[in-house]
Formats: C-alpha cells, structure tokens, sequence
DNA sequence: AAAACGGGGAC
DNA sequence: GTCCCAGTTTT
C-alpha cells in the first residue's frame, strides 16, 4: 500500500470531527483557511463560529464595517487577515457578482490568499489536485523521507511542494490533503510525536536514523527588539477618555489604542509628565498622573517585546473630544489594551 | 531573501 | 523560558 493509501486510512480513523468538515461551501472554507493560518484549530475554532453566525454569506461580509470586521477577530492576531478577508468579500461581490473564484490561479488573487490556502480551498471544494504545503506537511515529509533541506527557502518550498504534488491521491485531492495536515498536527507532533503508533515508523528515515527532533531544519529564529509603550489612559469630569486609531503600517493597523508615548528606555513619572504638557489637548488644564501597573507588562509579539506601562491622567476638565467609556468596548482594539480595559473596569 | 506581522498552546 | 501553529505580504 503506497503512503498516500496509507495517510487517509490513518485519517479516516483519527479525524476530528471538525465544523467546516461538514462543508465543501468555499466561503466557509475560505473562512476556516483563512483564521486557521498560523493559528492552532482550538483558538481558532470559536472565531469561525462567530463568523459563519455573524456573517452566513459572502454578501454579509461584504456589506461590514471594516471595523465590526475587526472586532470580531480581536484577540486572534494577524490583523491584516480581517482587513484582507473583508477586501476580498468586497471584491467577491462587487467584481465577481458574488460568485465564488473556483480555480487554484483564480483563488490565488484574493488578498490574503497565498499558495497554500489557494490549494487548500481548491482541493476540497473543486477538487483540483492541487497539493497543500504547511507547517505540518513540512514536518511530516522531511521526517518520512529524511529530508533536510531548509523550509523557510525558496529552495524548501519548491522541493516540499514538488514531493506532496507527486504523493497527492489524484481521486481524493480534498481528503489527502486533510490527512496530511491532520497526521502532523496529531500524531507527527513538533514534540513528541507518537512514533510507537505511526503508521510509518518502519520506514520513516528520520525515526531509523535518530533525528526526529532535527528535523523539518529550519534556518535562524528572527531577532526580537525590545520597545517601550507608554499608554495615557484620560479620564475627564464627563467620564471620557481619549482612543486613536492606529494608521500607517506597522502592528495593528487600523486598531484602536490610548494614545501612545513611546520611549527609549523605560520611562519615569517626570518624563510622562512632560510629554503629556506638551498635548495640545491638555493645554491649560489641570491633571493628575499615576501609573497603573507598578510592574511593567512584557507583551510578547512574534518580533517585538512591548514594556509596556499604562499611564493614568485624571482631568479635572471635561474632554469635548473624547470617547464615553462605556462606549469604548465597540472598538476593536489590540490584545493588551483589551486586557487593560477589562481589568481596569473604569 | 529577509523581515514584519499576534496571540496562545504545549512543553 | 522555547518552539510553533491548516502563511502572506512587504521590504
């Protein structure tokens, strides 16, 4: 029995039972692919209930606010991922009439879709044969077959994708491709995989050779810089504050936040004090500055360390331009101002 | 080709 | 602490 017979007995009998497995409808499926990418399936899951209940069809979607759509997914990461998701609905409806692409080349020109996700919704809602390469098919092959090339290469992609194109079940391109995913994510774990039960552990090079755990290779983790955020949390007589919304490129775009001081190094009372004077909109007015967090809180992104301190400034003035706070649990707004605003409880 | 882009799970 | 997750886009 060849490898590709093998993997979806495997996967027959192991499968979760998952909701967009129920589905070959390509907005589900592209929704599901979409949050799924980089994201493990039990952080994402609740995320794609609340689409598929908020947004039913592609038409939903695109008649959103952008920033409804970022609600929604706050707290996931990978913010550009909403952003491009809601452009692609547009897009969908407004040039495609709202029929969904139904080729790889055609899928592949939506935002957000790369090679990957344009194989995976072409394999399991057209049944193009059109092999998925992720990080679990990575793991699974270079194991299997003791492969050391790079995958974060041109060169690792090229030869990665070529292998899983030749393995792919030509009959069953949608089942195959799951399987392969299911198997690493499942069973040829990053750590401690269940090679005692693999169907493959009489063949597998890696397992006979001893380098399991050397393998998919994977060239130099990114360096990590360290920033300092400094929150200025307002608080006016009428019980507003101030929120802005983040422009440009760069982390969470298009997400709100306090307004940001950053500094050099960690910042002191004095030096927030005499950034906060110079706020045009603090000119002439009367404020208090305490920190609310007398330990710094490191929040860990994928290449930056934020230290982060939140600054509280109690106006004895109203603020004509800010935001109720009651209010301010509409906006989306990053991971670590949500944990703020929640503990905080104004 | 390398860097940027989030947050959380598993160990 | 470390590594990595059903990757893509920008530089």
């Amino acid at each position: 029995m060849n490898l590709s017979k093998q993997l979806i007995n495997w996967y027959t009998d192991n499968k979760r039972d998952l909701p967009w497995r129920n589905t070959t409808n390509p907005y589900f499926i592209w929704l599901s692919e979409i949050i799924l990418q980089q994201t493990q399936v039990v952080q994402g899951l609740p995320y794609y209930t609340a689409f598929t209940t908020y947004y039913p069809t592609v038409f939903d979607l695109a008649n959103a606010d952008e920033q409804d759509v970022l609600k929604l997914w706050q707290g996931l990461g990978y913010y550009s991922r909403a952003r491009n998701l809601h452009a692609s609905a547009k897009y969908i409806v407004n040039v495609l009439n709202g029929q969904f692409p139904d080729t790889f080349d055609d899928i592949l020109k939506l935002k957000g879709v790369g090679d990957y996700t344009a194989s995976a919704i072409a394999s399991i809602c057209f049944n193009q044969i059109t092999a998925v390469v992720d990080g679990n098919v990575y793991r699974a092959l270079s194991r299997i077959y003791g492969i050391e090339t790079a995958i974060n290469t041109g060169k690792g992609f090229k030869e990665f994708k070529a292998l899983a194109q030749q393995l792919i079940d030509v009959k069953q391109p949608a089942t195959f491709n799951q399987a392969i995913m299911e198997f690493g994510a499942r069973l040829c774990k990053p750590k401690n995989p269940d090679c005692n039960i693999c169907p493959f552990n009489t063949v597998c090079v890696a397992l006979q050779k001893g380098t399991i755990g050397e393998l998919p290779v994977k060239l130099k983790a990114n360096k990590v810089t360290k920033k300092h955020f400094n929150f200025i949390v307002m608080l006016s007589k009428d019980n507003k504050t101030i929120i802005e919304q983040r422009q440009g490129s760069g982390i969470w775009q298009n997400l709100y936040q306090f307004p940001l001081i950053e500094t050099e190094k960690e910042a002191t009372h004095e030096v927030i004090v005499n950034e906060i004077e110079n706020l045009d909109i603090l000119k002439d007015a009367t404020f208090d500055v305490s920190l609310y967090n007398d330990k710094v809180i490191v929040h860990k992104l994928s290449h930056q360390h934020l230290n982060t301190k939140f600054w509280i400034v109690t106006l004895d003035q109203e603020l004509s331009k800010g935001v109720s706070i009651k209010q301010i649990k509409d906006y989306p707004v990053p991971i670590l101002i949500g944990n703020f605003i929640e503990k905080f409880n104004f």
